[in-house]
DNA sequence: CCGTTTCCACCTAGGTGCGAAGGT
DNA sequence: ACCTTCGCACCTAGGTGGAAACGG
């Protein structure tokens, strides 16, 4: 998942243990389809299909003082299309293509021992951002979207048109 | 740390929880020095040094079942000489040069909610194999180590000397 | 026709022993 | 002498989007 979602955490109590989570779930019942240049709604979405749809931040379970230390970062979440029974798909969510989702952040206060306290208590807390949804593709359809991802993203430098002056040794590095 | 070690377990509870480990102890209490083409005694060592010495493997915790399965390996660990202060040098086990090594491995039954269960009861076990102690070096003093670690570490393929007719395409994939 | 899969060149990231340089 | 560190070429492993092949 690029750009990746990141978090800044604070007035948890620095001694308690929490485990954080993002999970992505349907931002609306509906298919999507990309025609004549536009995104349009396309039916009902098949409900909700087998697989994992919950990615746990590597760092669980950790203390509210390493949480809110420096931003929480999700540059490792995976998102896929591939319903692959269970295999060695460990920690990947999985998507259908060509609907809309909504990424959520679960913030859930563990014991000492591990174990997660009621969710239903005050000791859980969900947060949204509704401009961190996104219809998920197998090939892109926005072309500012793909520029984007070749710009930031160190995978994609490849691409970028300007690679050569970019990373060109300096004057000093070169013969005259 | 190649080769690396492997082990098969049996007769634990198939539906049980362990925690699997491997730490590295001293194995005697001398220096050790590499002269003349020998290895010799050479005073005292300095004692236990501060850094982690265990490595849980990445499994863990599971059930009985799944460590019985099939054989459990160590290819992830890593060993180093360098006390970096707690640094990203997470689970990795710190040695001094030049001194004798064993390593240890550890089977630990844990409670549901991954507790452990007290280190002195029946349900902790621990197994030492004599034939796997080593000498930790900077630098290799036994060709026949080098070789071993050139021909079976795939990072090492590059020293290969017969690399290039090894990996020679085959006469299918050839112009004639 | 439109969406998905597969393969590819290209990149990042990091594990190898070697050899030179430096320390004791 | 002996040991450690550092930079290097070379490799594995895997994350990129593009283009071609595939499929309903």
């Amino acid at each position: 998942m690029f750009p990746f979602l990141s978090f800044n955490l604070s007035v948890l109590d620095p001694t308690a243990h929490y485990n954080v989570y993002v999970d992505v779930v349907l931002a609306d019942q509906h298919h999507w389809r990309y025609q004549g240049g536009k995104w349009v709604q396309c039916g009902k979405a098949e409900g909700n299909m087998p697989g994992n749809r919950v990615y746990t931040h590597p760092d669980s379970p950790n203390t509210g003082a390493h949480w809110m230390r420096q931003e929480v970062s999700f540059g490792k979440l995976k998102l896929t299309n591939n319903k692959g029974g269970t295999n060695n798909m460990a920690q990947m969510i999985v998507l259908q293509s060509l609907h809309q989702y909504q990424p959520r952040l679960h913030v859930v206060e563990v014991k000492e021992d591990g174990s997660e306290e009621p969710f239903l208590s005050s000791k859980a807390q969900t947060f949204i951002f509704p401009e961190t949804q996104f219809i998920a593709v197998t090939a892109y359809q926005n072309a500012d979207i793909t520029q984007l991802k070749i710009d930031h993203n160190p995978f994609a430098k490849g691409f970028r048109d300007n690679y050569d002056t970019l990373y060109a040794p300096p004057d000093s590095d070169r013969l005259t």
